[in-house]
DNA sequence: CTATATGCAAAAAGTTTGCATCTCC
DNA sequence: GGAGATGCAAACTTTTTGCATATAG
């Protein structure tokens, strides 16, 4: 098994994002001798190939996720456990698009990132 | 005039967002003896204090500017010049919130940022 | 005089790169 | 044997901290 196939093993048993730190943390524990310099080129790699989706955290770190749509869009993220689910949000699409537009702004992109406590974390 | 007063106004002469080095850069530039150390020091103070916004780059910097007004509000940027807008998005809030309330969470915050080209780098 | 602010340099934290080795074809 | 993958350690970038000095009230 590739030290991809390994990354791509722990991106897929998480719930949320991860640090590459906690990929690299993770993978050390289930006693795979991975370097942290792999950890951060396979997800460099799989962030160019579209395969996980890349936020940054309050902290600064670079956060990576599973891509588990194809298409663009959006995550509910809980602030507690960090669970992540993912949106579909053509309201927003629009909503960007012709704010920007009103703005005489053109080729737009947009991140749109909702931080909560999940009905888990609520107890 | 103090340190704080000095980053205070390069932020407000700023039509974007500025990185704390790019803060430093110009402050030594106008022969101001400060340190890099206080520069983030009155920026995270700035932060702390709701005097400013706060986002992430893509390249890990983190970014500040003086937030223009007091509300809750978001920011339409050029990719090109650092041009921000500040947007009062009621739809936006409102979409979160409903959409949070269906995933079953809760205590929501949400951060959207519109990127795109302006009109004056549009050309 | 005491508390706060500041500068400098060192230290952290996260990430990237150089380079030798190892693997698979 | 050669291209690409990998590990390790060193380098880099950004940000924070320790500590001694300077400044304000």
């Amino acid at each position: 098994m590739s030290r991809r196939d390994d990354v791509l093993a722990t991106l897929a048993a998480a719930p949320g994002f991860l640090a590459a730190q906690q990929v690299y943390t993770r993978l050390r524990a289930r006693q795979i001798g991975i370097g942290l310099a792999t950890v951060y080129r396979v997800l460099a790699a799989l962030e160019a190939e579209g395969v996980a989706d890349v936020v940054r955290s309050a902290g600064g770190e670079t956060l990576y996720r599973l891509c588990r749509s194809s298409g663009h869009h959006h995550h509910l993220l809980c602030r507690d456990c960090g669970r992540a689910e993912e949106l579909d949000a053509a309201v927003v699409e629009r909503w960007a698009a012709g704010v920007a537009r009103e703005h005489g702004f053109d080729d737009v992109s947009h991140t749109v990132e909702i931080v909560g406590r999940c009905s888990r974390c609520r107890g």
